[in-house]
DNA sequence: ACAAAAGTGTTAGGGTTACACCCATGC
DNA sequence: GCATGGGTGTAACCCTAACACTTTTGT
């Protein structure tokens, strides 16, 4: 029999920065932690990696377990390893970036878990090294988005363009021209019109639109521009 | 006193995909396995996180053990944690990438590690799930170096632009037009001519340049877009 | 009628590409 | 003097950004 003789084992977590978006502001999903130590304080949705299970299917399972939801859009960000990170014993935690419809997590608002909804730009402080998760996510998501339509796994099926725009001003913290902005949304592609029109937030009304999956997998690579300026 | 009970413990390692460049083609350094099981067969350089290093450290000094050299250019690329992945024990290992300046690291070639450097597109099959490393590795040096001056890192300080052009063809696996690659690398500013020629490529000779450190630090995010038509 | 948001067109400028010839030197 | 690779200029095109007014409809 071989063996790794006498090196040292370790605890290894998933931690899970979910973002949402209300229709107006980007929010992140917090849980108070439920066990020792830190109980109670804020703290990312996370958990234990398995002993049969990838770092990916723990994150799959731990947003599941506390949103309802599968499928979600998850990308794994880098692994936070200081080794005094978890002040009981060594755990290195692998960071990953999620992105879901608030709307549908709305659905599963009666949970057991005490999970809450922050604004991005105020959220309580977090445990351990959470905070420096949460800034290398947004950092993440920005430079992502700036060249991979991936926001819209933040929208519901059907949105508009305002909608869109609103998200895209978030998460790029920056004002975008509308006349410029559906030029270039028209141009990719993705979108498809829908012939119904949202009157929530006008009189006019604006057209929904649906994103054409086809196109939406087949293009996901495609380098987009939709941020002038774009500083990162 | 608090513990997190009966969570099941792992071995935690690094594997660094080293890159470099020598002149004409784009090469990875490997070794041969030292231990079981798989001893013997070829694999990246790697190593066990130890007790009281993060695993950017591991990598750090796994690669100064295997090549001699410190401060090099490190990229976290992800974690590789399939369950079954190591066939004596679970293992997880995260990825690193590196790039160094091949010729640095000739000084170093007699070694006890038994390293050598094989051209990317003509390696041997490699232990575990390395071949998918490499090629996860492969993708993302070509994504990143589309967008940050990364490429420098893999030549000596003196280089000449017919050099840069090659690394740059070789890395994107293309063919780019002289004076239009010129023009754009003038045009970041990042580069200072030297009075100096190299003449062993060609009669004429080609001027040297070298990197305009202070530049390079403060343009380091600045989106490049030096690959017409790119495709990722 | 008016308020409030949606939706659309044009133009100027900058950047990108495609393309071909002269230059410097060692042999 | 000729072969070899190094180095440069231009013109057409496209994409981008900047900019303001009209449309729709609920009240």
């Amino acid at each position: 029999m071989i063996a790794y003789s006498s090196q040292p084992h370790y605890l290894l977590a998933v931690d899970c920065i979910v973002f949402g978006f209300d229709g107006e502001h980007l929010k992140i999903l917090l849980v108070k932690r439920g066990l020792e130590p830190e109980i109670n304080k804020w703290s990312l949705i996370g958990g234990f990696v398995g002993a049969n299970e990838s770092p990916d299917d723990a994150a799959n399972r731990v947003l599941k377990k506390n949103t309802g939801l599968e499928g979600i859009y998850l990308e794994q960000l880098q692994i936070y390893g200081e080794p005094n990170r978890d002040p009981i014993e060594r755990t290195l935690s692998v960071g990953y970036f999620a992105l879901i419809d608030i709307h549908k997590y709305q659905a599963q608002i009666n949970d057991d878990y005490h999970a809450e909804w922050f604004l991005i730009n105020d959220r309580p402080k977090l445990i351990f090294d959470h905070d420096q998760m949460v800034s290398d996510a947004r950092k993440k998501l920005r430079y992502k988005a700036a060249l991979h339509p991936i926001l819209f796994e933040m929208l519901p099926k059907k949105f508009t363009i305002p909608q869109l725009q609103i998200l895209f001003e978030e998460v790029n913290d920056t004002k975008i021209d509308t006349r410029n902005f559906s030029r270039k949304i028209g141009s990719t592609g993705l979108l498809i019109k829908l012939a119904e029109k949202d009157k929530s937030g006008s009189k006019k009304g604006a057209f929904y639109f649906k994103v054409d999956k086809k196109k939406y997998n087949a293009n996901f690579q495609a380098f987009l521009n939709l941020i002038p300026n774009l500083k990162l």
